[in-house]
DNA sequence: GGATCTCGGATACCGATAGTATCCGAAACA
DNA sequence: TGTTTCGGATACTATCGGTATCCGAGATCC
């Protein structure tokens, strides 16, 4: 083992770079043109390797687009907790969130890109158990997040966290998803609904 | 040309069966296999032709099923229409809508494959464009019934009829798309949701 | 430090499937 | 009855996910 300090990089150090490399070139590939429109044999070349590489660090294609997917759902879920924890009132919050939703649906890659992988689910037992898995912590964590900021603006919610979290979810993946069809999409419909849900469900 | 009255069927006419046919089939095994699952060898196969019938009859894979789905759109704009035009009060309408829904989304087959084709649009200009067709007359053509049935109630919406049917629209797809994933999903949301829609955003 | 082993990545190949080119035979027509 | 038309069958191509196999550099052992 040479404890060269110029040329020390050991084999699973490489091999760890270049599965990163991997999903970093992926990423945009399954971004950009949709995950039926990426082969592997372009995010292998793109990224300066042989499909090869792609098996000897993935299981096969939905094992590469789950990586993907998960680096995004991290730093989304970023995204939407410093929104909520920004230090104004609920209304400021909420300003600060419907901001991050318009900016996420307006170019709706990413939604597309989660809307058609979650149907290749139907295919692959496998994508369909890391998505249940995946999609219930984002349920219970967003019921979480309803809840503190619900509490935290002094009110009471009439129905479940629960319930709340599936609602706003569905609507953010519905309207994505429709976004994606019709750029003409007014994407506001999304704030607009959150604040009638939270005024006709809310009692102080 | 044969005026025979028995063995008249003419080359239009069998070949118009010939379509039909291949349609029933193709919703079948679409809607059990999904878009990607479903290839057209099978399709054919299935409706005793061959792969040539279903290029005589459609320009590829995408037009059949686009076809499918029409047939589909069909019925569910009937059942939903039914729904509301039920002969009660407002609240028994929602029951009967709710009810539908909840049929619907239960068994999200019809949804999976909705949204799973609606991810081949980012690859094919022509679907996109069919597609956005659809979802604006389907838009336009919601809105109008909300319309028509809150006036019906004596009530006042307090958004647009048309913000109004995007929400509800966009909650009913992102619904199916989760409930395809996870079948313990509550459906009922859906129902609560709109209600609490409809008493934030009407007045008498 | 040289021999051996390991394994990440490259190459060659297979199977499935959407789509194309061509062909055939019966209905339409003159 | 001869000719044309065309719906559907057949044969073929290209693409792509996945598998089997191979190669060479780095890790390991003496």
């Amino acid at each position: 083992m040479s404890v060269d300090s110029e040329r020390s990089t050991t084999r699973a150090e490489r091999q760890a770079q270049t599965r990163e490399r991997l999903v970093e070139v992926a990423r945009d590939l399954f971004l950009a043109d949709g995950y039926a429109g990426t082969s592997l044999d372009k995010v292998a070349v793109a990224a300066g390797f042989s499909k090869g590489a792609v098996y000897s660090n993935f299981s096969g294609k939905e094992e590469l687009c789950m990586a993907v997917l998960d680096t995004i759902h991290e730093e989304q879920i970023e995204g939407v907790v410093a929104a909520f924890t920004a230090d104004t009132d609920l209304d400021g919050r909420i300003d600060a969130f419907a901001a991050w939703v318009r900016e996420k649906l307006g170019k709706p890659r990413w939604t597309a890109l989660e809307v058609e992988f979650a149907a290749v689910a139907r295919q692959s037992p496998w994508v369909a158990g890391e998505l249940v898995k995946r999609h219930r912590m984002l349920v219970a964590a967003s019921a979480e997040l309803i809840d503190r900021v619900v509490a935290d603006a002094g009110l009471r919610l009439d129905i479940s966290a629960h319930k709340a979290a599936v609602a706003l979810l569905s609507l953010g993946i519905g309207l994505g998803a429709m976004r994606s069809l019709d750029a003409d999409l007014d994407v506001d419909v999304f704030a607009e609904t959150m604040r009638a849900l939270l005024r006709s469900s809310t009692s102080a």
